[in-house]
DNA sequence: CCGATTAGTTAGCCTAGCTAACAGTTAGCA
DNA sequence: TGCTAACTGTTAGCTAGGCTAACTAATCGG
């Protein structure tokens, strides 16, 4: 990293705690509309990535599988996705999101937006603007590596 | 909210998604370094902000007492806070930092921001503005108002 | 056809949230 | 003065989400 200066060091560290106080909120938002976040999270891979296998999904989550078994059985307890065993590898569960879940995601990303909008009411149009580029930023960064450490 | 487009939604929601996959990742490199995410976050605090009471600095935290409580006693067991009763209240407890909660800080804090550093190499200039600016408007968000939910 | 690899699950552990119920301390007021 | 009310933390007990280790089942390659 050859033009690192004090000054990024000093903003990343204050965007880590940011974003961990942020999603303090968020889990409060998420949990009242009905779920958790990891689970809103998976569940919108699936929604948007459509159906896939749980390795597939835990990867795009950056869990592990355990963690990720565990994620879907509770979903499915709730008739949020569907799993069946892949035709061609009857090794692989294949998960997709049911009807009810996709209607919960909605609802609750709903939410969430109204709550994080609110949160930036006061963004100028210049702060909207930088918040898009962030966002491109890390997807750029994030795709692929999945773990910075 | 008068000027809310769609495409602010969009911003919103996948800023959200992000804001989890990266404290995923960070959550490792974290205990890495010898903690975890909310007890390096609540000792930044007391390193930073100073010496305070459990209840101050479970409200600087976003958590109820009893969390950080426990939090506050995890670090008390491996030497990185040092608690007293408050001299004036004996029913206040006064939290401060180690000399050893210092070190490991500042070393966790480096190797985060080495990792996010990392993570952000490929910025642009532009980018990197973005991300201050971001930062500016997420603490000013942030800052009082606890759970936007 | 048998061993090695791969996909998921189960068991068991940890951290971190929460609420409810409790103990101790302070403050206020009759 | 003394009693009650309010406040500060802690303890107990629950849930969720993360992990590793160990297992089962299926596929693949010699």
């Amino acid at each position: 990293m050859p033009s690192r200066t004090q000054d990024d060091d000093t903003t990343i560290e204050r965007f880590h705690h940011l974003a961990i106080v942020m999603l303090r909120g968020m889990r409060r938002v998420d949990e009242a509309a009905g779920f958790t976040g990891p689970r809103a999270s998976a569940l919108a891979v699936l929604v948007f990535g459509g159906a896939q296998s749980l390795g597939d999904l835990a990867r795009a989550e950056g869990v592990k599988p355990p963690t990720m078994s565990r994620l879907v059985k509770a979903m499915q307890a709730e008739g949020l996705v569907e799993s069946v065993t892949a035709e061609h590898d009857q090794r692989q569960v294949r998960i997709a999101a049911s009807a009810q879940g996709r209607q919960l995601l909605m609802k609750g990303r709903r939410r969430r937006i109204e709550a994080l909008a609110k949160l930036l009411a006061g963004a100028t149009p210049r702060e909207k603007a930088a918040l898009a580029t962030v966002v491109e930023l890390l997807e750029r960064a994030l795709s692929g590596k999945r773990a910075p450490g």
